[in-house]
DNA sequence: GCGTCCAGGTCTACC
DNA sequence: GGTAGACCTGGACGC
């Protein structure tokens, strides 16, 4: 249940909700206009459509997140926080028919004790989007300093001096020097005007894929027509609209299954794909859980 | 200080 | 369909 003419909301979670684990689920919450705050709170300026954006700071309690807004909240406005909340710290996800097949298998029963799988995503498939595109070939800071220098340069700014993330038509209407310059993304640079031209334009719909009856497969290829978009960023995007029956490799996951299961000893993508077989449809998850399983021990 | 390597890959040309 | 080479950036590392 929750007061949406308050500027403070509590939102219900479901059984076994993990509040940190959502939170620190992978980096997300490390880049802009997510900003953690004394270690537990998660802030983040949200666009809802009023005049102006407005600071959310997201607390986990018992049985329930304690929202609180930078201003007074409208009942449209506080609607859109909440369903935004829900939809980061994807509340309205059924994961009983995974944890019902990790909590039957000795190696990965803790998932399911854990609460973990909940993989924390942006407000928008948009933003995410983006922030793949950002993360391929580059290191972990230079994907801060570039999602910081988009944030920084064209979101839109909320009393507090933070800003949301821009949207595509802001993206569009800078050239592609901006993102070269400014953003400092080098040879993505042409690809992030593109396909924020391809949104604004309403030539691509990436929060139609939350919803999408393609196949995975499909869907997959549909991710790939944007440039930028290969088969990582494909199949990380995919984890994040809910579709877990790909693996999303990359060379830290590579590096990480070697020394977690491999022994130190190199693998090749058949092999981690043949350890996760076991799991089908949610092999991408569990993956991921083991994976990222030492971050909260 | 300088050069090299490589990181949460992808694209294009070519076979 | 598979593969080689190019591609921006910036931090880490060796010298």
């Amino acid at each position: 249940m929750s007061d949406t003419t308050k500027t403070e909301l509590f939102i219900e979670t479901p059984a076994g909700f993990d509040f940190p684990r959502t939170l620190r689920s992978h980096g997300w919450y490390d880049l802009p206009p997510y900003e953690l705050v004394a270690g537990d709170t998660l802030a983040r300026v949200l666009d809802v459509g009023g005049a102006e954006p407005v600071t959310v700071f997201v607390k986990g309690e018992r049985a329930g997140l304690r929202v609180s807004a930078s201003v007074r909240l409208g009942a449209r406005a506080g609607a859109r926080v909440e369903r935004d909340v829900r939809h980061v710290f994807r509340l309205d996800e059924r994961l009983e028919e995974f944890y019902a097949l990790v909590g039957g298998d000795p190696e990965f029963g803790w998932v399911a004790r854990d609460g973990a799988g909940r993989l924390l995503r942006s407000p928008t498939v948009y933003e995410d989007l983006v922030k793949s595109v950002m993360t391929t070939n580059c290191s972990w800071s230079l994907t801060k300093k570039m999602v910081t220098g988009l944030v920084g340069a064209l979101g839109r700014e909320g009393r507090d001096g933070r800003r949301a993330f821009p949207g595509p038509e802001a993206m569009a209407a800078q050239p592609a020097e901006f993102y070269r310059e400014v953003v400092r993304a080098g040879y993505r640079s042409e690809y992030l005007k593109e396909l924020a031209e391809r949104v604004a334009s309403g030539e691509i719909d990436p929060e139609s894929w939350l919803r999408s009856e393609l196949s995975t497969a499909e869907l997959r290829r549909e991710m790939k027509r944007v440039k930028g978009v290969g088969d990582y960023a494909a199949e990380n995007l995919l984890k994040l609209v809910g579709r877990y029956d790909v693996l999303a490799l990359d060379s830290w996951v590579r590096g990480k299954f070697r020394r977690v299961r491999g022994r130190g000893r190199a693998c090749d993508d058949r092999k981690i794909a043949r350890f996760y077989s076991r799991f089908g449809e949610w092999r991408g998850l569990a993956l991921w859980c083991d994976m990222t399983r030492d971050w909260f021990e």
